[in-house]
DNA sequence: GAAGTAGGTCAAGATGGTTGACTCAAAGCG
DNA sequence: CGCTTTGAGTCAACCATCTTGACCTACTTC
């Protein structure tokens, strides 16, 4: 009996992983879809804020997606001025990608609501525990690199 | 300054809420590759495992999907005799959904895998961030009620 | 000069959703 | 009893995202 109601409490914890993620996720999607982007362009805008300058082919390995799922999005967001692509100046095959002032906002405002909803809900608990949470958030990240 | 590295913890954060849960879906999505089903597939079974007895309107609930979106997944698990549907016996408009011996199987192995990837993180730390980091993550999956 | 690398592009297809309209059977109600 | 509502199934059209596979160009490397 003591093992079933761990593994029930395990069940529970993906449970919560699953509707804390789409919660999460659900935000920026609202604002996304005001300016007809999806999910994909968030990717591309986060990852080229947090790298600027990041390569084309080090944003696929990032997102384990292929050239041909990334080539609209990221071509979206050039036109809408988002983003801007340049040759690097070494190795001209390699197309660096950078936020323009707009793209920035945009993340930051995509972002920005994943980050408020967070401290929403630190807010109800210690330091110690949001510290603790990171950890073990952390350590599952983590396991992405094997896999 | 404070502020700004608080801004970068908090960003991390939300990147590491990415990545883990890319991790922590990729596992049974092998297994359903196997079997030619999908993500879709998973989350009815997980749901009905859950609630036997379901009712499709509250699936569709649940899962925030249209009808149109459910059918297909759930006529495949019919065909492939991993559920029954059944009439409610007060009501027979409602259809209850329950899994067969061999879906709660198929079930047991999705969801397991995902149970078992937390127990080996939950491994390098002690119960009490264990207990914190639940914590956090249900109240992260409660806001989803809301919105 | 040949081979390898970064990236772009065309094509076809899978998956997993959407909106909208319509049907049917059963239930609830005046 | 008849009308309305509800739960569910289905057809159709469409969209986003991603895949595999093939092929091309430009540039770098050896």
């Amino acid at each position: 009996m003591v093992d079933s109601k761990r593994q029930r409490e395990l069940r529970q914890d993906v449970e919560a992983l699953y509707f804390g993620y789409r919660t999460f996720t659900s935000l920026p999607d609202r604002i996304l879809a005001e300016r007809g982007l999806g999910r994909a362009h968030h990717r591309i805008l986060y990852f080229v804020q947090r790298e600027p300058g990041i390569a084309i082919g080090d944003l696929l390995s990032l997102l384990k997606v292929t050239k041909q799922a990334i080539h609209r999005p990221l071509k979206d967001l050039e036109k809408l001025g988002l983003l801007t692509l340049a040759p690097d100046a070494q190795d001209k095959r390699i197309r660096r990608i950078t936020t323009s002032a707009d793209g920035a906002l945009l993340e930051a405002q995509l972002t920005g609501a994943q980050v408020r909803m967070l401290e929403s809900v630190f807010a109800d608990f210690d330091a110690e525990t949001e510290t603790r949470w990171r950890a073990v958030m952390r350590r599952l990240a983590e396991d992405n690199q094997e896999g």
